[in-house]
DNA sequence: TTTTACTGTAACGAATATTATTACAGTAAG
DNA sequence: CTTACTGTAATAATATTCGTTACAGTAAAA
């Protein structure tokens, strides 16, 4: 699984509990422990498709801009890693049936496989991500 | 996605159409457009869950050692990919508290999303895949 | 019994993909 | 006009995957 896809949730569920002020890629980098430019990269997805906000300049940052139960895992992982569930496969010997149409038949069932994903991804938001890591932080 | 997911799942695919001989490495790898040696590779570990049967020496080969629908994909899966899915975080601060429990709460949430793939992949046994390759062949 | 045709694996190298880092332009606050 | 940020491209470092070579082991067949 693409790590892009963990960046996004953690960043996320970072913005989550700051609401109040903005938080810069370094601060989030740390949290992560990841290198800043990584964590704008992500995130520049993730601005691009309406879940935050940032400002540049002085004071600047980002900023969570839905609520917490707008945004699900499936969301995110379809900015992050649609078709990470394909194999690469190198192209086969076209002139054996299996070779020839493998290649297809795999592509559908991984299609189905993805969207099956989805289906169990659709039932996490940010807020229940929070809640959780609200949750491990008890014990 | 693991290609020796898909690698496995082509030989396997192949053996169900040569049920009656045993088919060597460099015959699948040739269908399947890899060396002869991964295949190998993979298949060993298809022979040590009994899936297929070998013989070495003149002759040898490979051969599938069960009905065509008594394996499925969720099988082949978690032989040759089992948590293919859970993404590799870096260690992420302690500090934090999302960066501390996000680790965790993230492995859960994967885990259940490969059992629910596994619920998916089930659905696929090897015969249908043989189905579906022979289909696509008349088109 | 020696040759031939295979599997089984380890070891290493090549290719590819991922991630970190550097660099620098753009923006806004103070 | 300096400081503190984002945005993004380019490149370097690293990790992973895959191909290839090498060779031991096995069995059929000459």
């Amino acid at each position: 699984m693409n790590s892009d896809f963990t960046l996004a949730i953690h960043s996320l569920t970072l913005l989550a509990l700051q609401p109040d002020r903005m938080s810069t890629s370094e601060y989030i980098a740390e949290s992560a422990g990841v290198h800043p430019v990584r964590i704008r990269k992500v995130l520049s997805l993730l601005k691009k498709n309406g879940f935050i906000t940032s400002k540049e300049g002085t004071g600047g940052g980002f900023i969570f801009a839905l609520d917490l139960d707008q945004v699900n895992l499936w969301d995110i992982y379809q900015i992050t890693s649609e078709g990470a569930l394909q194999p690469k496969c190198t192209d086969s010997n076209g002139q054996c049936i299996v070779g020839a149409n493998m290649k297809s038949v795999l592509f559908s069932i991984f299609m189905g496989a993805e969207e099956h994903l989805g289906e169990y991804l659709k039932e996490y938001t940010i807020k229940e991500v929070v809640e959780l890591v609200k949750q491990k932080e008890t014990f």
